[in-house]
RNA sequence: UGGGGCGUAGCCAAGUGGUAAGGCAACGGGUUUUGAUCCCGUGAUUCGCAGGUUCGAUCCCUGCCGCCCCAGCCA
């Protein structure tokens, strides 16, 4: 798709240091945390991490940085593993974790003590908090800051024997307690955790923190860039300080960029669970999540976020993405391959008055419009129609080119009918319409070479296949809920509606996993979780552009 | 009011001391048995603002303004 996408900086840097022979092979690696799902703000990191080491002939590790146990879990791992699968990425045998890395962790931080540029605190975590300064003030010193080497390594192994509990001590890095930085205050290096650890199990009771854990594991597996949020620009002079000291045999460079936001949508996990504990989404796969999951259950296609993240760019400039640019790489996605169909969401009884009672007959469609080479299929005519409710208008403007009273219009692959008379019920609301075909007018075979201004999509009442259809709309009433405090005070009540449609016969068998698109609608696919062969339940993926909606939109407006 | 970043069209985004690519959106028009697709066309006298250097500045310098991040024993 975008190809010739010319080069970001972060590529730019790769390519300088490949062509000046700072490194040979490139080596990046995408390193989630297992506490929760991966969302499309992911989906950059993914690609732009495995996408300059695959370019360049390089590889690309996934690491779980799994360095806080109890607030990880392996549902996360699983999830995040079949996530990065699936958005087309591949870490053949690097698949790591930081815990993996836990001896040599320790070991670099004995090898500190012992050079004298850590130390075990003993003020408790309130205490660290207080001495730490703020923005405009400096830190002072901890009263256990000239603690001797011998006490500290003794102390240090003590912790990793279990011999304190929880909180009692920290080691922490000696830097400088009034660096402007707040990073460089004697950053914590190690806490004391009693806790199972989900890999390791109950070998440690201390758990490195990550900026240490990071570093470390970036150098232990010979990472040379190691790309991350622009959040983190502020830990890079101690993830240089931490090289410098520990000198390990490769040193990475860290490079940020800024993390991609789509407009009206959250990406906090913390926010994100709570719409799922409040019961407003069904679960981190819910079609209108954020999450890969969710966006691969909505039917979104991994070519689609490839190529949405790519148009996106790589920059340092915060981004606050309108959805409709995911929107055009969802449907570029599908507009040449996904086979046509036609199916009615809103269905409204059509009588072909002059149809022949007991007759069908079996229309040629197109599978796609465009590319003859997809085929065709057939599709029944008879007496009884189900049509659109939005395609009929009583009193219709100019501009309405579907069905009104005495109008005419094209069924598609079929024949033109007319309007002759509606019918209503009490309430006045329109239930059947009463129409006559003209036979000379039947798709491709007709001897009457007459045009219609409209073409509407139909299915036959007696063939139709009933399906449950689930329109999603977006989530959220504000640009940009994620500054929100309670994001679940501005939700869009209309985030989901449900329709019973009537689908064409070859819809009753079209694969979970497959996408078509239904005429004028958009593009659907079944449901993975609620579709069976006996109850269909089929998704709405994005909808189709639709200028006619537009013009009705300004319509309102105007009248407003 | 400390430190670190960022400011090019509604949203993204190239670009460079020599006169502002591209995509999305929007708006016109053409083709069309999807108001889809496709095709064609329309946008910045201007690059956050103000000065300065220069023959010439979005690009270099100075000052200002705005937005984001940092005070976890989270990542």
């Amino acid at each position: 798709m975008s190809d010739a996408a010319p080069r970001d900086f972060i590529r730019q840097i790769i390519h300088d240091d490949l062509e000046t022979g700072k490194h040979d092979t490139i080596v990046t690696r995408f390193p989630p945390e297992p506490n929760g799902y991966l969302h499309v703000g992911h989906v950059m990191s993914i690609c732009l991490n495995f996408g300059v080491a695959a370019e360049t002939g390089g590889h690309t590790f996934l690491r779980f940085d799994d360095t806080n146990p109890g607030k990880e879990d392996q549902e996360y791992v699983n999830a995040i593993e079949s996530d990065v699968r699936w958005l087309g990425f591949d870490w053949e045998d690097r698949l790591t974790h930081a815990s993996d890395y836990f001896d040599g962790l320790y070991a670099a931080a004995e090898k500190l003590v012992e050079k004298g540029l850590a130390y075990v605190d003993s003020l408790s975590a309130e205490e660290i908090r207080e001495y730490r300064g703020t923005l405009t003030e400096p830190g002072k010193d901890s009263p256990y800051r000239g603690r001797q080497v011998e006490e500290n390594l003794d102390l240090l192994r003590r912790m990793r024997d279990g011999e304190f509990g929880d909180g009692e001590h920290v080691l922490r890095a000696k830097i400088d307690m009034s660096s402007p930085n707040m990073n460089l205050r004697d950053p914590a290096l190690y806490r004391i955790r009693h806790i199972t650890h989900q890999r390791t199990g109950d070998t440690w009771c201390i758990y490195p923190m990550y900026d240490f854990a990071h570093t470390l594991s970036d150098a232990f597996e010979a990472i040379t860039h190691s790309l991350c949020t622009l959040e983190f620009e502020d830990h890079r002079p101690l993830y240089d300080w931490l090289l410098d000291q520990v000198r390990p045999a490769n040193r990475p460079r860290q490079i940020e960029f800024s993390r991609l936001n789509l407009a009206y949508t959250i990406t906090s996990k913390r926010k994100l669970g709570a719409l799922i504990d409040a019961g407003v989404v069904s679960g981190w796969d819910d079609p209108r999540m954020p999450t890969i999951a969710g966006m691969r259950r909505r039917g979104y296609s991994a070519a689609a976020l490839r190529d949405f993240v790519a148009r996106a760019g790589v920059t340092k400039k915060d981004k606050l993405i309108e959805m409709g640019m995911l929107e055009n790489s969802v449907r570029e996605s599908f507009g040449d391959s996904a086979e046509r169909r036609m199916a009615v969401l809103k269905p409204l009884k059509v009588v072909v008055t002059n149809y022949p009672e007991k007759q069908i007959e079996m229309m040629r469609a197109m599978n796609h419009p465009n590319d003859a080479n997809m085929g065709t299929r057939e599709v029944p005519f008879s007496r009884e129609l189900w049509i659109e409710q939005d395609d009929f208008m009583i009193d219709a403007p100019r501009k309405f080119f579907r069905l009104k009273p005495n109008g005419e219009v094209r069924l598609r692959s079929a024949y033109i009918i007319r309007c002759d008379e509606f019918v209503t019920d009490s309430n006045g609301t329109v239930v059947e319409l009463h129409c006559t075909y003209d036979p000379d007018t039947r798709s491709g075979t007709g001897s009457s070479d007459r045009k219609v201004k409209g073409t509407i999509h139909w299915v036959s009442a007696e063939h139709a296949v009933d399906a449950e259809v689930r329109l999603y709309d977006r989530l959220f009433t504000e640009v940009n809920p994620n500054t929100a405090d309670d994001p679940n005070s501005l939700l869009n009540p209309n985030s989901l509606e449900s329709v019973a449609a009537k689908l064409e016969p070859t819809l009753a068998d079209l694969a979970v996993g497959e996408a078509v698109q239904f005429e004028r609608l958009g593009y659907f696919s079944p449901d993975v979780v609620d579709d069976s062969a006996s109850s269909r339940v089929f998704n709405r993926i994005v909808t189709l552009r639709d200028s006619w909606a537009k013009i009705e939109k300004q319509a309102m407006q105007g009248q407003n």
